[in-house]
DNA sequence: CTGTTAGCGCATTCAC
DNA sequence: GTGAATGCGCTAACAG
């Protein structure tokens, strides 16, 4: 990876550019999908009159004094040539002449002209625009991944346009229904649970999407993500193989989720398979949240056996379930294990450090955006990729006592 | 504030707007601004054929067999009417005949009309788009403003654009003019330190523009947040009357970062004025990491006569600087107390739980999504709003010993 | 290589 | 209340 030259590079043409270009090599190139723009060199650094501002105006614009926005034929005036020049400028056609073109960069800077991007989109079914629906952002899996995939769409001049669903899917479809609207070239979703209605409107349109978290793929859409069901599977393992008997499992909300669900299910089939009753095997469900795991840890340690190894569907939720052994004088890992799932940041921060599997958000976010701005050919290859997981083990877990 | 009508048309339309509806009235309603689109009604729970997909086609389309998307005439067609009905219709123009409306609406849903967006934007110059320019999503106290930003637009119908700067205010410029190309119709930013190209392009569009995390409004730019020199004095105030003198602290990196540098420097105003010399207050600098905070406190915690009492920049700083002192076997807060900033959900992981100062981020996301969608008469009323700044105490903090 | 001609899909004047 | 006409700003054929 050639990180010095691109810090050179960058150094060399300004800031501005800077992060963009710095981390261009961590994915692959894909030309065809969104092509380059050449506008942004062009018009990036303008000086704009201050001193024009904040003058209402009804919609036909056309007063003398108002070199508020300058259009693409103004440009073309200024540069002394056809509209269409300018657009060929515009859009990095290689066949202007380079004379003109730099007359036409030169006309636009000084208009300080932005183009118009609904005409341009009007015109030319092109929008930049991509859509990103995910259950909120309030909890880091979720933002982290976002936070990587836009990065990558902004490597493309690609725009992204969010909108949380709140692990509903009817939200989700009306949400899906305005990104469509707005024009979104492409659209990723979290998990692999969707109202039918929200495929079928996407497919009919030919909008390409991508479900990220998950390794299912449909029949025309992309997955992006890791298997859920194996993810329980190896939690179940790992405290099997500790030698624990007595599991119980704090899941998230498993409706409308999935992944939760799947994580639940891979669980306890492995323990099932290893001898163990399932109905022996305690599970509850609560809310991504510090008190949620607090008040499923207290569910769960009421029995008269209380499990000795736990496997909670996040970190949030094992990081309250090992607040409420703090308070109860239960000693984590002595008395008993807890595993959590994300390895979020706070995953170093309970005392103990956290055990927990790790879902890799970030590279989600980045492959994601790869898919999203690839050719349809290029997704070809890219339909599916499931990402490993990894088993951090920390102190919050440790083999069953005695 | 017909709320409860809007309760009502809720449940008669069935599930999907409950959310949007039911958390309205957390806010003053706005209905000029953006107004209400009607076409949500009609065309969000369609059943679309699943089966004419994956057809690629270039851009003019007009084979019988393609049903795929119908446009606003053949609505009108199908309804028997002109096209300037439907577009009533659609824009919930109140001047049509009930029957035709009804025969619209059914017309639009039996075809899976859904509107394009850039036609209409191009046509009606409103977007129905904001953007916002955040530093980072991976940060929760930014994540958190969005999430709840992102839900207040929804409510109307407006979507978001998101990207980030990386605290690098060159690069916001950039994303800024991009934003703008896309046709935003306002645009919340983080912080008060932005450059002026930047500021005087979205003021000479008459875009509007929120500040968030800061209340230093410009003339033309609003502010919601809060003051952070004055967040900073509360600190210092905080640590001083709990008997410190030897008192430090770590700074999120200050570098195009106002809110970092004002905290900074009112928390070392306030230490001044109470007759500490300036030179005399250790500061140092960490990105918002744990691994930052530890580090920064190994660096404060090397002196010969290390601080009794630290302020860190954010709660993660400050779980990274306990963490340390666990490491070290200094007790927190006996041996040094440590206050940290944000109130983040993990201020309640650290051991000993972590005192704090709250940070509204949920609410300024929720205001601001309500300036943007004002109407330019009632901004006049919203221009500067200073969110009330909170101690929350716990236990990394204490009186210093002896 | 460059200019000319036509719309993209819709909302908005106007008439009626 | 409704319809007919007219571009919004731009790009894509097609000529030359």
């Amino acid at each position: 990876m050639a990180e010095a030259d691109d810090l050179d590079t960058v150094k060399k043409h300004g800031s501005s550019q800077t992060f963009v270009k710095s981390i261009s090599h961590f994915s692959i190139s894909l030309s065809t999908g969104f092509p380059e723009y050449s506008s942004k060199l062009a018009f990036s650094t303008k000086t704009f009159d201050k001193s024009i501002s904040q003058i209402r105006r009804p919609h036909p614009v056309n007063t003398e004094t108002d070199r508020l926005d300058a259009k693409l034929v103004d440009v073309a005036k200024r540069a002394g040539c056809s509209p269409a020049t300018v657009s060929r400028v515009l859009n990095n056609n290689p066949k202007v002449g380079l004379g003109v073109r730099e007359r036409v960069l030169k006309a636009a800077t000084d208009l300080g002209y932005v183009p118009n991007g609904s005409a341009r989109a009007l015109r030319s079914t092109r929008t930049r625009l991509v859509g990103a629906i995910i259950p909120t952002l309030d909890h880091a899996i979720y933002a982290t991944m976002v936070n990587s995939l836009q990065t990558r769409l902004s490597e493309r001049d690609v725009s992204i346009i969010i909108s949380t669903s709140f692990y509903d899917v009817d939200m989700e479809l009306e949400q899906a229904r305005l990104l469509v609207e707005r024009g979104v070239e492409a659209i990723a979703l979290v998990g692999s649970t969707h109202r039918p209605e929200t495929l079928a409107m996407l497919e009919q349109r030919n909008i390409p999407y991508v479900y990220t978290y998950t390794s299912d793929a449909t029949a025309v859409g992309a997955a992006i993500g890791f298997d859920n069901v194996k993810a329980g599977r190896m939690a179940a393992r790992y405290l099997l193989d500790l030698g624990h008997k007595r599991i119980a499992m704090i899941a998230g909300i498993t409706r409308d989720n999935d992944r939760a669900a799947s994580r639940r299910n891979g669980f306890l089939e492995e323990l099932v398979k290893s001898g163990l009753g399932k109905t022996d095997i305690p599970v509850v469900e609560s809310a991504y949240k510090i008190e949620g795991g607090r008040a499923g840890m207290q569910a769960l340690m009421a029995a008269e056996q209380p499990p000795s190894a736990i496997f909670c569907g996040s970190d949030i939720i094992a990081a309250g379930a090992i607040k409420y052994c703090h308070d109860k004088g239960l000693s984590v890992p002595r008395d008993v294990s807890i595993l959590g799932f994300d390895n979020l940041e706070i995953a170093e921060l309970t005392t103990p450090d956290l055990t927990t599997v790790e879902v890799p958000a970030r590279e989600m976010g980045t492959i994601a955006g790869d898919y999203l701005l690839a050719t349809p050919a290029q997704r070809e290859h890219m339909r599916q990729r499931e990402l490993p997981l990894r088993l951090v083990v920390r102190a919050s877990t440790a083999p069953i006592a005695r």
